[in-house]
DNA sequence: AAGCGGGTCAACCGCCGCGAG
DNA sequence: CCTCGCGGCGGTTGACCCGCT
């Protein structure tokens, strides 16, 4: 006997979601919250799964994304916590605000990882590859985790993390959370006054990511400790 | 202009952990 | 203590886009 399936497969519907779908899917939850994922489909007339209307919401539908591409800044903290936590994706979108473990994964995958690999940095283990060769090959255990940090950042002052492959800078960077997808902004036109009143963060339109995509972030100071400090991250 | 290949990203799949019964 | 159901997570897939030849 296989796995039960998460939903009832028949008249269940997959891939990319009608804006039909989303401006249902919203309404619903910003009237009712999600209670019980499994539930939600139903409940707003959907004829999807309820692990896929979860994934689009949190994904893609939340109010309180922030889209656009990574900041320099975000992009360093993603290296960095990724140093430390490894595949944890969750564990570090909820260092970033506004960011999706979907959408880092994606652009660990995509852009950052070829980015290491050119830097000549091992993107699993963040060593540099030519030194972690030797390392395998003489079973050395001496090179910390918080070694390979320092080896990162200082990396990072010879320009090769500001590299001119991140050509963004920070207002360009937030700009480009304002050029939100009009689909998106034509669904939000229809609930901003409901979402005012149900949510108590604050939407996109009413964000100023600019101040922390712009100004000097905590992690901009070139270490993340104080976060790692301050969360229980198993 | 058409074909191809690489990049990107939304969405799915299946496993895991946790809490309720 | 055990079982079951649910939500969450990470890996993977596939459609779409874009630049190059």
């Amino acid at each position: 006997m296989g796995r039960r399936p998460c939903c009832d497969k028949l008249g269940v519907k997959k891939g990319p979601w009608s804006a039909e779908e989303d401006k249902k899917l919203i309404s619903f939850i910003l009237t009712s919250g999600h209670c019980c994922w499994r539930a939600v489909p139903k409940l707003a007339g959907l004829l999807r799964c309820g692990k896929s209307c979860r994934l689009r919401w949190t994904n893609y539908l939340r109010p309180d994304l922030k889209r656009g591409l990574l900041s320099p800044a975000e992009e360093q903290l993603v290296i960095d916590l990724h140093a430390r936590l490894g595949n944890r994706w969750s564990k570090i979108a909820a260092m970033l605000p506004g960011r999706t473990d979907n959408e880092i994964k994606n652009l660990w995958n995509t852009h950052i990882k070829k980015k290491l690999v050119k830097m000549g940095v091992d993107p699993v283990t963040h060593k540099p590859l030519d030194r972690q060769a030797n390392s395998v090959s003489s079973q050395s255990t001496a090179t910390t985790e918080s070694k390979s940090d320092r080896q990162l950042q200082s990396r990072g002052t010879d320009g090769q993390i500001q590299s001119s492959e991140n050509t963004l800078s920070p207002t360009e960077a937030s700009s480009n959370t304002d050029g939100a997808d009009p689909l998106l902004s034509c669904l939000w036109e229809d609930n901003t006054s409901l979402l005012d009143e149900l949510w108590q963060f604050p939407s996109n339109k009413d964000v100023d990511y600019s101040s922390v995509a712009g100004q000097v972030l905590p992690w901009d100071e070139g270490s993340c400790e104080w976060l790692l400090d301050d969360q229980a991250l198993g």
